[in-house]
DNA sequence: ATGCGTTATCGTCGTACTGACGATAACCGT
DNA sequence: ACGGTTATCGTCAGTACGACGATAACGCAT
């Protein structure tokens, strides 16, 4: 017994304060015209990473930047119509620099607000809300949220990536302090930035740390704005 | 293009104190004689978790008991010299009461202490590790300490799982006053153990929460991040 | 230049949680 | 009854965090 193995990503950006994700319209059938992750089917002689890589690579340009992690398999019986089909997720976590491009076998991509998610191909509506739930448990004990920033960024846009990912609002004075004075999370540059509205902010880079000591929990956080 | 699919399962518990893993002795080739996790090819109509529950199941002959979680898939070119070989591996957690019984592809089956481990086959020491490395993640901020534990135990009893999975010791009193604290995470039941040596304690079932808040922290060592 | 709105950054205070550790309770075997 | 052992309860100080006041440093309109 074989089985076709795909590779399918669950791409996060933070677009104008909301969390979206890459959404491809199929060019072929199964599901054609239907909404579904990115994705394609592992190649001969690539490890799974590999081709989760160069699908990232394939559908934003971006190499390097970001974040790239495996998020889980899935391979029920009858999840594709066209035979057995396991797909390894992964999640990737990137910059709202790169302007999604067509892949061969989408006839378009978009960022979508996950707010506002359409219905999705196959199993990838579960998919896409198993990629949204470890991004948001992993800002928690992880600097990740710099992977959605540029090479220096704000401490207001780490922020704001909270906000969005977590869809809440988070106090700045109480943030600035756990941010900076969390060992490793953030580095200063010296720089800061000029010309925007208010204060002048210091640019940060990402720190070394891999996990963070102690966590920034999901608690603590503002009542709506009115 | 099409690969095998197997399933291998992390299978842990804790066994005189110490947390241990269990390992087959391959009966046949490739590393015929060598270590290697328990695991098997998935069925042509069976779901990735029934297939991990399957292998479960006739490793230990214990159902619904513990804790059976996806840990991540593993597929590089060359890991199996048969040929493609994807694998889905799975993290279980269980208490210590089956002994362990050969399988239909393994000369034999044994509990090994962590601490003791030989080399494996395939990439398996690298999937054991990553095992690991999760359980001990996940006692952080979820009450699964408690699949390694009969359905009624003891807070000591959970304190040790946490001292053999985490490798330290903890102090009782702390230990016992955060247990209990935290909302959700045991359950007393009234009864208490009778025979042993001390004053005897009060039993215990899990509690209904699924995360721990606040969660129970390993104090100054880092956990590597995949 | 002056004042105002806006955002960044620093501080303060009270509460919750944690680590260290003392004290007491309730069993065992002798 | 007595000492050893383990369970459970308390105390205290240090740390982290939520709420929120105060100040700094800009752009912009006047």
């Amino acid at each position: 017994m074989t089985f076709a193995v795909t590779v399918d990503l669950v791409m996060l950006t933070i677009r104008e304060g909301a969390l979206c994700a890459l959404l491809i319209r199929r060019a072929i059938p199964p599901y054609q015209g239907g909404s579904a992750l990115p994705g394609g089917f592992v190649l001969p002689d690539e490890d799974l990473d590999d081709a989760a890589e160069r699908e990232l690579v394939e559908e934003t340009g971006l190499r390097g930047a970001g974040h790239l992690e495996q998020l889980g398999s899935y391979g029920a019986p009858g999840r594709d119509p066209r035979g057995r089909v396991v797909t390894i997720a992964y999640l990737a976590l990137v910059p709202d620099a790169p302007s999604p491009r067509a892949g061969s076998d989408a006839a378009a991509a978009d960022w979508v607000p996950v707010a506002k998610l359409p219905e999705l191909a196959f199993d990838h509506g579960r998919i896409l809300a198993d990629g949204i739930e470890r991004a948001r448990a992993k800002l928690e004990y992880t600097p990740l949220a710099a992977a959605f920033c540029p090479p220096e960024f704000t401490i207001a846009e780490l922020r704001g990536v909270y906000e969005a990912v977590w869809d809440t609002r988070l106090d700045p004075r109480n943030f600035h302090r756990k941010v900076t004075s969390t060992d490793g999370f953030v580095e200063a540059t010296g720089r800061s930035t000029a010309g925007e509205r208010g204060r002048p902010a210091q640019l940060f880079t990402r720190g070394a740390a891999t996990v963070l000591y102690p966590p920034l929990l999901r608690r603590g956080q503002l009542p709506a704005l009115s």
